[in-house]
RNA sequence: GCAGGCAUAGCUUAGUUGGUAGAGCGGUCGGCUGUUAACCGGCAGGUCGCAGGUUCGAUCCCUGUUGCCUGCGCCA
């Protein structure tokens, strides 16, 4: 491998390839993302990590050694070249580098990704395929949504907080957890932060923080991860109408944030950042009693009683542009700690991505009241010694408070609109795959 | 967890109503070309997932097993 020197100004790919530097000598390092090659005239695409560039080289303009170097180059191989850009139709993306000298890096072995490959093999040399359009671009676009979700809440006032990944007790359920041995003794990996933004309220008012959480379910779907980044707030002083109009003007600033910064990225994964910026707080805003109504309607059966299940969520997104929420679900069907006004609805809301994506957030206003908690948990079979710290809350300056989750790959596969939620992460964890 | 499907060269696959297999890409050698994972020709590359069974004979049929894929349930 030769070594770069030091000192040497390298250009990137995305600042140089705009009008005023058609005709600059420019020198870039990078990867052959494709190479192609003839008698007198040979082509490299570089890809640098910003962009991808064609980049020319001529035998009459080169030595003869130098241009057979130039044609022997492999896929991925590591280089640097030097040249001048000039704006040319033919080209890709509409300049190239005709290249007047070049140094090879590091020649790449025979890289084992080609034309046709199965979904199977590119989860099994995933860390290769990272290097992928698809998965470049998605991983910007994610860095994007973060960027504006972070913007937005700095703005609102909320402060960034971080619980613990290990937990010695659960939030919802027991069975969905990964249980690992914690000095001899038994703890979780997380799967909601939620219990843990709840007591940082009382210190913060406003908080929020994005962790991974964890779900052990045994799911097969394009949609579920067993490691995912988990967006969540929470807010004392809010209601349910308070927290869906914080998610509404979240979901806005994190979407419009990619549509303005990202257009490239998303028009290549088949998303138009026009559509996204068409989409504007406040969302539609139904019970779930209206909700029943609309899917059977469209002919897909649903009683009063039933959470909502994949058909379902199809039926009533599949032919909408913007998200929508879809408010008050069954008390019993639904986690122990939201609140109940009516004894028999919880003050709480799932915002469904539109187009059939699916649910996005789960948000609800909070259980005050420690004997209904308490009954709930009772209800789900749940030890309340387990939960006494939380019940703690209600007993020390107890307010009226909201939150809610994010699946930031969820919000991905919909802004992205990818097929399977494994291209909106780097190295997707679901049930039968942990490496590599 | 339930239901279905698939497993043949490095990758993507065709095929054999049971007689051990072809192709494209990639590799390699050569030709051609301002190419867009281009095209033309030569060559190399396969114990047909694994273990049993039936059979004169199994990659093909049967049983088991492993891996993967799809759908559902569960959720964000």
């Amino acid at each position: 491998m030769k070594k770069i020197e030091s000192g040497t100004k390298f250009s990137s790919i995305d600042e140089i390839i705009k009008p005023r530097f058609a005709g600059k000598k420019v020198k870039l390092r990078g990867w052959v993302h494709r190479q192609r090659s003839g008698k007198k005239i040979a082509f490299i695409v570089l890809r640098d990590g910003t962009d991808i560039l064609q980049c020319t080289a001529k035998k009459s303009e080169l030595s003869e050694e130098k241009y057979e170097e130039f044609c022997n180059i492999k896929y991925e191989s590591s280089i640097i070249v030097f040249g001048t850009l000039e704006k040319d139709d033919r080209a890709p993306n509409g300049y190239e580098l005709h290249i007047e000298n070049f140094e090879i890096i590091h020649l790449a072995e025979t890289f084992p990704i080609s034309k046709d490959q199965s979904e199977a093999f590119l989860l099994d040399i995933r860390h290769l395929w990272v290097r992928s359009q698809k998965l470049t671009q998605s991983a910007r676009v994610k860095a994007k949504l973060m960027e504006g979700a972070r913007n937005f809440f700095k703005k609102q006032g909320y402060l960034e907080v971080w619980p613990p990944i290990i937990t010695g007790s659960s939030c919802e359920g027991g069975s969905t957890l990964f249980e690992l041995d914690y000095f001899g003794k038994p703890a979780f990996l997380s799967q909601s932060a939620q219990l843990y933004l709840e007591t940082l309220i009382f210190a913060h008012k406003k908080v929020f923080a994005l962790t991974p959480s964890f779900r052990a379910e045994k799911s097969r779907t394009t949609r579920h991860l067993a490691e995912y980044w988990h967006l969540e707030a929470e807010a004392a002083f809010l209601d349910l109408n308070g927290i869906m109009d914080l998610e509404d003007e979240l979901v806005t600033a994190m979407i419009h944030k990619v549509a303005r910064d990202e257009k490239k990225s998303l028009i290549s994964l088949g998303r138009k950042p026009k559509d996204l910026l068409e989409i504007k707080a406040p969302f539609e805003r139904i019970r779930y009693d209206e909700a029943i109504d609309i899917i059977n309607s469209k002919g897909v059966k649903i009683e009063w009683g039933e959470d909502f299940g994949t058909g379902h969520e199809r039926a009533l997104t599949k032919d909408l542009k913007s998200p929508i929420h879809v408010t008050h679900f069954p008390r019993q069907i639904k986690a122990f700690y939201m609140k109940t006004l009516d004894g028999k609805t919880a003050e709480c809301n799932d915002l469904l991505a539109p187009e059939g994506f699916g649910e996005i957030i789960g948000s609800s206003q909070r259980e005050e009241d420690i004997k209904i908690i308490t009954e709930n948990l009772l209800r789900d079979g749940s030890d309340i010694a387990d939960y006494e710290w939380y019940l703690d809350l209600r007993r020390y300056g107890s307010v009226q408070h909201s939150g809610f989750g994010l699946g930031i790959e969820r919000v991905m596969r919909w802004v992205c609109n990818l097929e399977h939620i494994r291209d909106t992460i780097a190295y997707p964890r679901v049930m039968n795959r942990s490496t590599p």
